[in-house]
DNA sequence: GTAACGCGTAAATGATGGCTTACGCGACCA
DNA sequence: TGGTCGCGTAAGCCATCATTTACGCGTTAC
């Protein structure tokens, strides 16, 4: 379902970071999240819509409103992805990329 | 130096996180890179300066080449980065997201 | 029923970005 | 001193994408 490798550029884009961070937070609905973004309405569908492909999000009706929130399958599955990215980079920068943060 | 906010956007590029991946494994020269992959060296080069202004790689003159490798101070400024994104996540979804890989 | 609300989506637009070709510059070699 | 090699960069093209406005559909409230 997620594909992971495309990631990157999902959350490549500024306002759909803010976006995916917010609903880190908590579930919300689509203009609650527009109310606090210097974007639209629509626009915001639209990247929820782009999060939903690629299996971040997943969404459900409440009444008038859609609630969307974090899928935590699909975070997992991104999460494997960076793992293996770090994991192949450690090999050589060990020392340096592990230093405390 | 290195703005590791933006390395999300350049780390979103196939192209040039494959580029990047290379310079892991071994710094290499510009023509080297462009030798094993589907673009033009000039491509190379292009994605080559954004991932040095970037500060995730270093480059040095060699003869008639000029060697590219991945800065390892940038690398640690982008795992930060990466660090401070996954903290906040850990806080909502610890247990699904650190399932073993 | 009808009005208002929340939402998704289509269409149009402006901007961004990756890619190629063409060119010019410095470094090596004969 | 020519000629070749490796490279950076400018110019232009084309695709992608983020955004807005306009519209239509389902849901709630009166």
């Amino acid at each position: 379902m997620a594909y992971a490798t495309n990631c990157w550029a999902v959350l490549a884009d500024p306002t759909r970071r803010t976006i995916f961070e917010r609903l880190i937070e908590h579930p919300s609905a689509v203009s609650e999240l527009a109310r606090g973004l210097p974007v639209s309405r629509p626009a915001v569908s639209q990247h929820l819509k782009v999060l939903k492909d690629a299996g971040l999000v997943i969404d459900r009706p409440a009444g008038k409103q859609r609630i969307y929130q974090v899928d935590p399958e699909g975070l997992a599955a991104f999460r494997a992805e960076l793992d293996r990215f770090w994991s192949k980079t450690l090999a050589t920068y060990k020392t340096v990329v592990e230093q405390p943060t």
